[in-house]
RNA sequence: GGUUCGGUAGUUCAGUUGGUUAGAAUACGUGCCUGUCACGCAUGUGGUCGCGGGUUCGAGUCCCGUCCGGACCGCCA
């Protein structure tokens, strides 16, 4: 071994022991007469002393050490004289007597520090480099831990990790597939999966009643802060269970992990179903940290010869605590804020509750001040408060007004991390119209089950239809979602149906799992969670770049490996491809 | 496909109404310094102002195009 113990974990209690480290040269400082420099290995630094006096030689040969230099320190630990409280091995330094360079290292182009100068691109780049960062590093031990600590409870409640196939077959239904060339059945494609689902459920065919597997997916879809082209999912699947059990069996994963990783106790998750979201928040992802629901104001504010509300098919609203004193500026600010093209509304009302009790509003000329008290008394306002109200068409406006109502929550500081309040959102809709292609999408995917009481609508009214289908939702972020799934033959042939799907296309592209429902299929039901979501949710950051080990940009390239890249014209023959741009 | 913000020293940024030799901090180099730990002091090196075109006596600054990056909308069963 070229060290006998690492940089983060010798103490007061190692004084006087001889030892050998061995790490990167983290920062180094001449004093002149002696020189410090500090080793740093991923559990932590370690003080070097070199002392002109005592060892000219050394201490020279220290002054050479650039940073990210690779060392072998040898020498005896020491108390220090002066102690450094801030940090875990401040109590001691080591007395050199050996120095050996292992590597040297040019400059790197940021600094290898906490608050590093280096922004995101160069980051990314040298993400080697940038993952020495204790930030960073840290992070990829948190997403560790969370993998581990899932396992053992997996295990321990009986489910069993299974592999299922990375190149698999491409299908229409749902995002775009990252498809891979056969070389060996030329002209034809793997697709990488989107998600294990058809596998997990033929594995509930085969008799593995609990299956579960940390799995990377693929999806070929733009990318944001919180979406990769490849990410990974813990994906569970259950048999003989109804929805109230695979709910109740995750919120114990959930719980668990909170406690284990964070020391939080979450008591039950609470439940809301997706219709009452929708008219409560205007999503399906509620941040519910905080309240402001909305209220709908129709039948106050309709008839009164104010034209945007009397021709707006809805009129809605929330209540901003304490907002009262927004000043003119401020109010143009959320104006401006909602009529940006991402959010959409033409414009913005608001009603001031002045802390003396009156009230002043933009639409002072429609409403008296007997109408507004009204309104107040709707949203239960107190003096101080300021009410928010979006006029429009029904989804499109509650969607304008969840973003409002987000960035009041911002501004508020209402959105607090370290807070966290999950939410189950239960009785999706089965189906989703689509107006330009004319046809239905299924919300969650063709082989979630319709609400046994609602089958009967499929025939007469399939767009309301529920569907035993729930997502988690933690501070307004989708970690995961599932569902009970299709175990009858003729049902999903009728889902596939109601899906435009004809009977040879649907029997081509999912025949198997058909087939598959034939021989004894048991009813099942499953969720998968977003593992990359989890892990920047409990590391309290937006973004999952920083708890994936190498990630892709904005445009989905890796700036470090520069992948995508062109391939030979060789490998193009081999695989009978022609590019065409 | 769209909206929006940005691209100036190795790095992070400032740069006024278009006007002399483009600045700061940090990093890096050199020298001094025996208790630093964001060491200090002195000093120095370092620029294709993303790229191309245009307006102008004059462009880092204005206009057009383009490339790259970030956030978002569409998209993401």
């Amino acid at each position: 071994m070229l060290r006998t113990h690492t940089c983060g974990e010798l103490t007061i209690k190692n004084a006087g022991s001889r030892v050998t480290l061995a790490g990167w040269v983290q920062k180094s400082r001449d004093l002149g007469g002696m020189t410090f420099v500090d080793i740093r290995d991923r559990y932590g630094i370690t003080q070097l002393v070199f002392n002109m006096e005592t060892n000219a030689e050394l201490c020279i040969k220290a002054r050479q050490l650039g940073r990210e230099y690779v060392i072998q320190a040898q020498g005896t630990i020491t108390e220090r004289s002066n102690k450094n409280p801030k940090m875990p091995t401040g109590d001691i330094e080591m007395m050199m007597e050996q120095l050996e360079v292992l590597n040297e290292s040019k400059t790197p182009p940021f600094t290898i520090e906490d608050n590093t100068d280096g922004g995101d691109e160069l980051r990314m780049k040298y993400r080697y480099l940038d993952l020495r960062r204790q930030v960073v590093r840290s992070n990829m031990e948190l997403r560790h831990q969370m993998g581990i600590v899932t396992r053992n409870y997996m295990n321990s409640i009986g489910f069993i990790d299974i592999e299922t196939p990375v190149l698999i077959k491409s299908t229409p239904e749902g995002a775009r597939d990252f498809v891979v060339p056969s070389r060996m059945n030329p002209g034809e494609f793997y697709a990488l999966p989107q998600s294990p689902q058809t596998f997990k459920q033929l594995l509930m065919v085969a008799g593995f009643d609990r299956y579960f597997q940390i799995v990377k997916c693929f999806r070929d879809e733009d990318l944001r802060a919180d979406r990769q082209p490849e990410f990974t999912q813990i994906d569970c699947e259950m048999a003989f269970v109804t929805q109230e059990d695979i709910l109740n069996t995750f919120e114990g994963l959930i719980s668990h992990l909170f406690k284990e990783i964070k020391g939080l106790e979450i008591k039950t998750i609470p439940r809301i179903e997706y219709a009452d979201a929708m008219k409560l928040y205007g999503s399906d992802k509620p941040d519910i940290r905080f309240g402001m629901e909305f209220k709908e104001m129709d039948h106050l504010v309709k008839g009164k010869g104010f034209s945007i509300f009397d021709e707006a098919p809805l009129v809605v609203g929330i209540c901003a605590p304490g907002c009262a004193d927004y000043t003119r500026k401020q109010i143009d600010e959320l104006t401006e804020f909602v009529k940006r093209p991402q959010v959409g509304a033409s414009g913005l009302i608001y009603l001031r509750c002045n802390l003396d009790g009156s009230l002043k509003s933009s639409v002072d000329k429609f409403y008296t001040p007997e109408e507004l008290k009204h309104w107040v008394t709707l949203f239960n306002a107190l003096p101080g408060d300021l009410l928010l109200i979006l006029a429009g068409k029904g989804d499109k406006i509650r969607k304008s007004l969840s973003e409002l109502r987000l960035e009041m929550g911002n501004r508020l500081g209402l959105r607090k991390s370290g807070t966290f309040s999950p939410l189950w959102v239960v009785d999706f809709p089965l189906l989703e119209w689509d107006e330009e292609t004319g046809r239905f999408y299924a919300m969650h995917h063709p082989f979630t089950a319709p609400k046994p009481e609602d089958i009967l609508l499929l025939d007469t009214d399939a767009k309301e239809v529920r569907a035993n289908a729930y997502d988690l939702v933690i501070n307004g972020v989708e970690i995961g979602g599932g569902s009970i799934r299709i175990h009858n033959k003729d049902l999903q042939k009728k889902m596939f149906s109601i899906l435009g799907f004809t009977e040879e296309d649907a029997q081509s592209q999912f025949g198997f799992l058909m087939n598959a429902f034939e021989y004894g299929a048991p009813p099942h039901g499953g969720i998968a969670f977003g593992f990359d979501r989890l892990c920047s949710l409990f590391g309290g950051a937006d973004s999952i770049r920083d708890f994936i080990a190498f990630p892709k940009n904005n445009s989905g390239r890796d700036v470090m490996i520069d992948s995508p890249s062109v391939i030979s014209a060789e490998q193009l023959k081999e695989l009978c491809l022609k590019i065409v741009k």
